[in-house]
DNA sequence: GTCTATAATAGGATAGAC
DNA sequence: GTCTATCCTATTATAGAC
């Protein structure tokens, strides 16, 4: 098993349980190895493991925002990619976001920076998306903190009354909205 | 000390360090009393905690939203108050939703139902508010939903960003726009 | 109703064999 | 690189005095 897929299914835990609430037998178990092999991969432990797991995150955000961006179709087609790929990350609003699990973890501190990166390389891409629609820089930075805001606000509101609908209206709404003229 | 401010002072370390993250030492700390003391008060321990403190926010929110919607004001000062509460609830961003700690809990089935309750006393009375503003029900609901969508992801930016500009911003958005005539 | 003292368990982490 | 066995600490929880 390579580290990228031990990181996957580390990652897929965190977000199930959140940072504090995944404990070392559940990442252990998620993963299929013990807590010593763990500890061969993560030295510095369960901290360790939430660091890569969030520069992970970081490489496939990147990864997934830019491949659409640079796939050299109009704005409306590379906006309903990121919109696709977002209903598949987050399964129609039933698994978590990575992001608000580790911002509101005890010791957050230890993950401001990739926390910071994410956010910014998420809406520096929504923005640029914008700007090449056409939005003046001022609106599509707007826009871009406000389409990461929704899509942040909706998996909470997916989560607290479990109707998923929620989520995907959202999307719905911003796929309609986002590149519209001011 | 009533049980009252008790639940407040619990409330407020769970918002602050999350139901998994607040051990009984730090909500013992919080609130001058000892685990003993505690579990006076709450015979079945954390979890017990957890539920009654749901059960105060509750009755909370149902307060301060049903207080400004009797007032008898025109519909905008109505929502300029709700604003206003809930700026100061989160202290502009800085605090963390309760509602969203929660519903992010390892064993969040226990809270289900406060949680579910919560969402609807809130979205209802944006709802009520968007309908007496002349708005059509199906409109009115859309906004609502939308509304506490975006205070919930403001929140979350605003943690991830250590930029509480979101939250602000977002509050003024939500101010001007949601009674917009379609 | 609040405390001291303590039990029981689960958590994170390490040593060292293979 | 993976395992078994173990350590230490923090956590939840309880007993019983005042």
């Amino acid at each position: 098993m390579s580290k990228d897929e031990v990181l996957d299914l580390l990652m897929d835990t965190f977000r199930d349980k959140g940072y504090e609430g995944a404990s070392l037998s559940e990442l252990s178990a998620a993963t299929g190895l013990t807590k010593s092999s763990l500890y061969h991969y993560f030295p510095n432990g369960k901290e360790q493991m939430g660091e890569e797991v969030m520069a992970h995150l970081d490489r496939q955000l990147a990864d997934s925002l830019f491949a659409p961006m640079k796939s050299g179709q109009p704005p409306a087609k590379k906006l309903a990619a990121m919109i696709a790929a977002l209903d598949a990350f987050y399964q129609g609003g039933r698994k978590a976001c990575l992001l608000e699990r580790m911002c509101t973890a005890a010791d957050r501190a230890r993950f401001r920076r990739p926390l910071h990166l994410a956010f910014k390389v998420w809406m520096d891409a929504v923005e640029a998306l914008c700007i090449e629609a056409g939005l003046a820089k001022s609106v599509a930075r707007a826009r871009a903190e406000d389409f990461v805001v929704r899509v942040e606000g909706a998996l909470v509101v997916s989560a607290g009354t479990d109707d998923h609908s929620v989520f995907a209206r959202t999307l719905k709404e911003l796929r309609n909205s986002l590149l519209e003229r001011a």
